[in-house]
DNA sequence: TATTGTTATACTCTATAACTATA
DNA sequence: TATAGTTATAGAGTATAACAATA
């Protein structure tokens, strides 16, 4: 039943599977927890992280991965507490594009700084080491959205 | 205002984070479309991937990182599609513990194998290189439960 | 007393379908 | 006609508080 010599037992397919899993959940663990603190839920949090630059509803839709019928309730959630605005598109008026309030971009940097500083695990990596991660992030998840 | 040779321009902290970021979003992605394709949300389809064995519902809780209330519901849903069924701890009668029946399993399979075929950036990876992100992800989240 | 699981409640997220206003 | 956004609706996930059963 004991397999001697043949490989270090470490890198099947399964188990590189249950990692990614298990790190996808960690990071949306830590995230959530972290727009908790700020009132947010995770949807609200991760619709701020996507408006670095202002985003139409319809593309925050494809980027949220849901319905756009389900945008406006989060976009009047967040324009309720004056942390995002609606701007109706010059070139064309059907275009409603949303942007970060001030207070809006203090919540993202405050959530973002929280998140990175809960992440202990990537202190304990070289440089070498994150940059070889985030190659190699890239490569598996290339046309990422996020 | 240009920054001539400093670095290499790639691994930032904050380039890191937002890798890491698209990661786990395009890793739910693609696990919410596969769960998706068996009539499964993406906390069904969670709950289901944490029964290799069984679990009380206190403990599914804590995995799924919400609140115990919230267990009976996912878990009724499941037992009325037949996926599990509750079972009395003869140890302690307080507790009650989630298996997956054989469907649940099926299921569970399904999904997986769904997900891994659709993660096709992993082909083009070689044995090397995934084991070498299976140890970054442990390291960079170490307890992370999946 | 403390813990496990459930119920009740209110809010948020979700997809579907139908609608409006623009193009 | 086609597209962007909204509304209405029903189902699912969520935290909080209160409860019964068991330890």
């Amino acid at each position: 039943m004991t397999e001697p010599t043949v490989l270090p037992a470490a890198a099947t397919p399964d188990r590189l599977m249950d990692q990614l899993a298990r790190a996808a959940a960690a990071y949306y663990r830590q995230f959530a927890a972290m727009a908790a603190e700020s009132g947010l839920t995770l949807m609200q949090g991760k619709t701020l992280s996507l408006l670095r630059e202002p985003k139409s509803m319809r593309s925050l839709a494809e980027l949220l991965a849901c319905d756009a019928s389900n945008i406006t309730g989060i976009v009047d959630r967040l324009e309720t507490r004056g942390l995002v605005r609606r701007e109706v598109s010059p070139a064309d008026r059907r275009i409603k594009n949303v942007l970060l309030t001030e207070e809006g971009e203090q919540a993202v940097r405050r959530i973002r700084a929280r998140v990175s500083a809960g992440l202990t695990g990537l202190e304990r990596l070289s440089a070498e080491e994150r940059s070889s991660l985030q190659d190699l992030l890239d490569r598996v998840f290339p046309d990422a959205a996020g």
